[in-house]
DNA sequence: GTCTATAGCTTGATAGAC
DNA sequence: GTCTATCAAGCTATAGAC
C-alpha cells in the first residue's frame, strides 16, 4: 500500500518519476510541443487509469488496454518503454499536487491552518479518485519500481497534519484514521451520491478524527450543518 | 474492493463459500475428523496469507506459495481446487466471524449499543488484520468467484452502524469513512506500536465520525441517527 | 500426501514491415 | 504511429507415478 501512512525501512529514492514521454524506434519528437502523438497518449493514460482502478494493477493486462484503444500491445509499447512506465505516468499529476500541498502545508501552525491542510487533502483526493483507488488500493503498485518515491513524499504529510514533528503511536494512529477515512469516503462514493456532499462529510470525519475546528466547510449551508454528530 | 461499502449492480451470489477441504485424485478424506492433512492445510492458508496480504492476490502465484511451503504447486493444488478456491478459504473464518456480529447487531438500537458495534467490528478488524489488508486493499479479490458472497454480507453493517435502515448521502459516506477509518488504522500500524493503543485509537476515531459517544460512563450526549438533525 | 511432467494459455516485451 | 509476427517466461491447472 503506497499510501500507507507509516511503512518501514524506506530509504530516500531517485525522484526523476518525472512523465518523460518514451520514444519508440522512430524517435518522433522528444521534448514538449504538442504532436498528434501527445492526443493518443492522453487516451492511453485515461484508458488504463480506468482499468487499472478497476482490477488493479497486476490483474490488468497491456494487451487489455490495448484493446480497448483500438489497437495492440506493441502500439502501447511505442508510447510506454514498460507497464511500470506508464503507472508512473499515471502517477505523476497526483504526484505534483501532493507535493505543493505539502509545500503549501510547511507553514501550518495553528489548528485552524492544518484544518485547511486537511481541505486541501480532501481536495486532492477528489480530484483523483480513481487514482487513489489505484495507490491506497493495490498492493502490486508498492512493487512498482517507479512508485518507490511517492512513499517518502506521503510521510510528509502526516507530521504536518498531526500538528507535531514527533509522534505517538495514538498521535500516528489517528492521522493513518483521518487520512483512510478521506480515501474510503471519496473513493467509495457512488455516481448517484453528490460530490459536494461526499466532500464535506469526508472533510468533518477527518476533522472530527482529528479534533479539528470543522467549521468553514465550503459546501451549502444545510450540507455543513450534516454531522457535526449531535445535536447541540 | 470487496470491502466497499455500497457497490452499485451486484446481484445475490450463491451462498456456498463454505471452506470444503478440496480432495483430489485419492480422495483420503471428505469429512471433518482431523487428519495430517488437515496441518498441512493450515500452512498453506497461513502462508498463501502472508503472501497474498503483501504483494496482493493477482500479484501472487501459486508457484510463489508452493515454493515457500517447500513444496510444488501440484502439491497445492491437492488440496485446492483453485486460486479461488484457496482464497474463499481464506477468507472464511473472518466471513463468518462478521456475519455473527451483524447478527449480534441487528438487536442494536440505542447510541451506546451502536458503539459496542463498532468496537466488535474494531476487535475483527484486529483480529483478521492481515485478511482484512487483503479484502480492503486489493481490487483483484473482487473479481474472485468465491468472494462475491462477502459483499452483500457486509452491506448489511452499514444501516446497522448509521442507526437507520434508508440513509443519505452524508450518512453512508460517513460511514464508510468510519469503517476505512478503522482499516487504515488497524492495517497500517507498525510492529512498534502497541495494539491496545491502536485499537483504542481506531474505536475512538471510528466514534468520532459517527459522532457516538467514545466513553462509556462518561459522557451522556445524547445522539439519534447519524446525520439526522444538525445544530440547527 | 507429495512428486514429475506437461498441457495450454497469457503475459510483458521486442523486431521490423508499412 | 500502428501493424504483424514472434519470443521467452510466467501462469493456472491436470494427469498420473510413487
Amino acid at each position: 500500500m503506497v499510501w500507507s501512512v507509516i511503512e518501514p525501512g524506506e530509504k530516500g529514492q531517485d525522484p526523476d518519476t518525472g512523465p518523460e514521454p518514451h520514444v519508440g524506434h522512430g524517435q518522433p519528437h522528444a521534448g514538449h510541443t504538442p504532436h498528434a502523438g501527445d492526443q493518443t497518449r492522453a487516451r492511453i493514460l485515461s484508458v488504463a487509469l480506468e482499468l487499472i482502478a478497476d482490477h488493479g494493477f497486476a490483474a490488468t493486462s497491456t494487451r487489455e488496454i490495448a484493446e480497448r484503444l483500438g489497437f495492440t500491445k506493441a502500439a502501447l509499447y511505442y508510447h510506454f518503454r514498460t507497464k511500470d512506465d506508464l503507472l508512473a505516468a499515471i502517477v505523476g499529476p497526483a504526484m505534483a499536487d501532493l507535493e505543493a500541498l505539502i509545500e503549501r502545508g510547511r507553514a501550518v501552525r495553528t489548528p485552524e491552518e492544518r484544518r485547511d491542510l486537511v481541505k486541501g487533502y480532501v481536495d486532492l483526493v477528489a480530484t483523483h479518485a480513481d487514482l487513489i483507488r489505484v495507490l491506497a488500493s493495490d498492493p502490486s503498485v508498492k512493487e512498482s519500481a517507479g512508485l518507490h518515491a511517492a512513499l517518502p513524499v506521503f510521510r510528509r504529510l502526516v507530521p504536518l497534519l498531526a500538528g507535531a514533528d514527533e509522534l505517538d503511536t495514538a498521535q500516528r494512529t489517528r492521522v493513518r484514521a483521518a487520512l483512510t477515512a478521506v480515501h474510503g469516503a471519496l473513493v467509495q462514493a457512488q455516481p448517484a451520491d453528490d460530490p459536494e456532499i461526499v466532500r464535506a462529510t469526508a472533510f468533518e470525519a477527518a476533522c472530527a478524527v482529528l479534533g479539528l475546528p470543522a467549521e468553514d466547510a465550503g459546501g451549502p449551508a444545510e450540507v455543513a450543518a450534516v454531522g457535526k454528530g449531535g445535536p447541540g
